[in-house]
DNA sequence: CAGTGTTCAGGAT
DNA sequence: ATCCTGAACACTG
């Protein structure tokens, strides 16, 4: 059973994961990308739907190192919800930069929510064009407002 | 060893 | 109020 590579629109990007079954191994923005299914889940999530994808499993939330455990802690943020590096850090106890050295090595964006990860400032960073974070975020909060006028 | 998707404090404009 | 430095922290290749 070979590992599945497709492709679904957001907005003018397109998303390509490869996946098998209830597993990601990776998740990538680009302007194009090949045709074929995407995990059912991320595709609802990519239109527009708040859905809960903490049921996928990530090859980067197992094991014993720090990121690991910065990606399981990670994955704790809802949907529509943010938090910030020094959070994250000080949930794990590690030191803020390296959760932003792990979110830089992410295979797995939406899976592992590292763009609802900001800066204390700011939006702070995303290695694909920013303009993907502040869409999804854009998007989850849409979605969260949208959802009988509460805030 | 060097490079980060940080953070904090200080100082200048 | 905004912007710039410099320093210290933890982790990975």
């Amino acid at each position: 059973m070979a590992v599945i590579t497709g492709s679904h629109p957001f907005g003018l990007w397109v998303v390509t994961v490869s996946w098998q079954g209830d597993a990601v191994y990776r998740v990538h923005f680009g302007r194009t990308g090949p045709s074929g299914p995407i995990h059912p889940l991320i595709r609802r999530y990519l239109m527009g739907q708040e859905v809960d994808l903490t049921g996928i499993a990530s090859p980067a939330d197992e094991g014993d190192g720090k990121t690991a455990a910065i990606y399981r802690a990670v994955r704790k943020v809802g949907y529509g919800e943010v938090a910030t590096y020094g959070e994250i850090a000080e949930t794990v106890g590690t030191a803020p930069r390296a959760v932003g050295q792990a979110m830089a090595r992410n295979p797995t964006p939406l899976v592992i929510p590292c763009h609802r990860i900001v800066s204390k400032h700011g939006i702070g960073g995303f290695t694909p064009p920013i303009e993907i974070k502040k869409d999804l975020l854009a998007m989850e909060r849409a979605v969260c407002s949208g959802r009988k006028g509460r805030i």
